[in-house]
DNA sequence: CAGTTTCACATACGCAGCGTATATTAAACT
DNA sequence: AGTTTAATATACGCTGCGTATGTGAAACTG
């Protein structure tokens, strides 16, 4: 059967794609600096002249592929809070969430080590950052409701991410990463509490 | 006057000592990735042959770099926790020390961003990572001690520092500076009560 | 103190990778 | 059908790392 010819953007669109996955594979196994835009573009049938099309330059891509991690990120801590109980264990539970994601290469690599160091500060990131925002949010309404202390909400906010994602850190390059991982979630509910109101 | 001929080895360590401070200011302005080993070496009067020769390759130039610096975080981290009150106190001064030395370019473009990106886990780093290892010795102290509620010491102590210094990037990030730095300190130290025994 | 060795550093070379300028070809208009 | 547009390919130059080789001065040696 004659296929009718593809649109334009459709396979833009595809080839948007193709691109964004080889980069999350590369940036993933040689990390940023070292991954090469040839053999990226080549081990999805193009050249490098669709990838400075289409995200500018090296980093373009980057910010792509961040901006996709990130977004899963976000989905991943929604469910991992949706059963929780109450707002506070909401954001305790999103963040041992935030921990347990760490251990996903993508995660550490790209959103957590070379984001950082190549676009800067993810709280500029046009992404903006999933674990930011997503804390900062249940912070405010926290406060707001008097069970958290009263504590500037961005730095509380960012106070609790970097623990959990350094944390992530630490759990993913130990030993024994499975048995990390327990002792990473259990400080990190215990010093969180550092936060709550006497009188609750 | 005819100066004595200087001997070898005084050359070669005057000669490490530029290239380590050539690299600090390169790395800082330009980032490690982006930073030039031509230019590098030529700015203090040398060239390549010198660097590799003494640091094998553009990386060991970092790791050098690093641990001057990682060294001198340590020597004020010290002073400023020396005349705190008692342990627990001296752990609050640390943090806040750690996070107001993010301030300073060089801890925070070398020391929390291409570090890791680079070199890999602080905690795997020869000159192991200095707030690590200063928090993990006062947290293990203090559990002993019962201040501390009885957490994991490597999980605990990798939290309180990954706090401090996370929360130090968005307060060198931001857009000013110098009013952020107090709400980070404030609360860094709400949230680190958490892992205060409740007997106390 | 002449001869020899060592070694810290310079010079020279090759190769890889990024970004850009130009070419191509198929889809989109008219 | 002819023309324009734009998504991707091709071709080029430049920069930069790492290495292989050269060199001269300090350090041994008898």
């Amino acid at each position: 059967m004659i296929v009718a010819a593809r649109r334009r953007v459709e396979t833009m669109e595809e080839n948007r794609g193709k691109l964004i996955a080889a980069g999350r594979k590369a940036f993933v196994s040689a990390g940023y600096a070292a991954a090469s835009m040839d053999e990226l573009t080549a081990s999805v049938g193009l050249t490098r002249g669709a990838l400075y099309h289409n995200f500018g330059d090296k980093k373009g891509l980057l910010a792509a592929v961040v901006a996709q991690v990130d977004g899963e990120m976000a989905a991943r801590a929604r469910t991992a809070s949706a059963d929780a109980g109450d707002d506070w264990e909401q954001l305790l539970a999103e963040g041992a969430a935030y921990i347990a994601m760490a251990l996903d290469p993508e995660v550490r690599r790209i959103v957590l080590l070379d984001g950082p160091a190549f676009l800067g500060d993810p709280s500029h990131w046009p992404s903006q950052n999933a674990c930011l925002q997503a804390t900062k949010q249940a912070v405010g309404k926290l406060i707001a409701d008097g069970i958290m202390k009263n504590a500037d909400i961005e730095a509380a906010a960012r106070l609790l991410c970097g623990a959990a994602l350094n944390a992530a850190l630490w759990v993913a390059d130990s030993d024994d990463p499975q048995s990390a991982l327990p002792k990473a979630i259990d400080a990190f509910r215990l010093m969180a509490e550092g936060f709550l109101s006497e009188k609750r």
